[in-house]
DNA sequence: CGAGATTGTTTCACATGTTATACATATGGA
DNA sequence: TCCATATGTATAACATGTGAAACAATCTCG
């Protein structure tokens, strides 16, 4: 380190956020850090992170979802999540049927293939989630889950203050 | 809600753990919480983040860096980066001049038109910060960013302990 | 009832993430 | 010198992120 100096100050005269103290940065730091203990176990079944919660989420509902409600709780993006239900389908973990009611929606459930495969998954995938939190500390664990829920709710509806 | 349990009890007897208590969740959300305020602001200005993170990552330098320097300080794997070099280039944004010690790297500095656009954006980027700071609290901030490097430190290096 | 607005989902177009591989240049010995 | 290996970067191939637009079914209100 070059001192204590609290931004850089590059020949331009730019006043600017070094990385290190960058939010977004560190969030992403954090986020791949984490990953990177799962995605090798997910690739041995098949499976991408985000197909992974398409099945995690249609597990713990216990009813079909449609596609709004899947995407909300994967948070996945429409479009993704279109691609990715497709995919789910071809692989028979994953069955879809028009909604009756509302034919504009479809139904979302695992099929018996897909209960099957959260059932090998998830054993193990609780298991690399225990070494973390025994890594890190359950209870600091806790706290820096309810920092993060806190900075959602204080970024949650500022749209348009810097008018 | 339907309760106090912590986790969901599907069906299927499959324990695992909701997607509020899920560390990679609760960082992406955050992550797309703080993004979603600094897109837009990027956007007009043709940016993406990956390529504002590169330029801000020449800014800061202020000699020329190689790729791999490059992709370290933004975060970007190498095929992600060598893409963006190529945009950034035909934008007239970066210069790359090939290394003469070794021919095998190639430097990358910002053009004057590169320092200018960074000298437009920088402004009001640092200012989405502040707001960001202010409504979530300063030393708040501070606290959040050293336990996610603390997270960092407790994952960095335990790769075959589940053999 | 019927045209217009709304909603759920998909498709398009482009940028990036991810892994594996290719390519060129360097480097270290036999 | 020459080969084997290592290193820096780029390409390939596929999956996802992102914003905009298309599409079909539904709703609303005159």
């Amino acid at each position: 380190m070059t001192g204590t100096t609290p931004t850089v100050d590059p020949p331009t005269g730019i006043d600017l956020r070094p990385f290190a103290r960058s939010l977004p940065m560190a969030l992403l730091r954090a986020r791949e850090a984490t990953m990177r203990r799962f995605r090798p176990h997910l690739a041995t079944h098949g499976l991408t992170e985000q197909r992974w919660r398409v099945l995690r989420a249609l597990t713990g509902a216990g009813e079909p979802l449609d596609v709004g409600e899947v995407a909300e709780r994967t948070f996945l993006l429409a479009p993704s999540l279109s691609r990715i239900l497709t995919d789910l389908e071809e692989l028979g973990l994953v069955d879809r049927v028009a909604d009756t009611a509302d034919r504009r929606r479809s139904l979302l459930s695992l099929t018996d293939e897909g209960r099957r495969m959260v059932a090998r998954v998830a054993p193990e995938s609780e298991a690399i989630y225990g070494q973390i939190e025994q890594r890190f500390g359950a209870a600091r664990l806790d706290a820096l889950l309810a920092e993060m829920q806190g900075l959602e709710d204080a970024l949650a509806g500022f749209e348009g203050e810097a008018t």
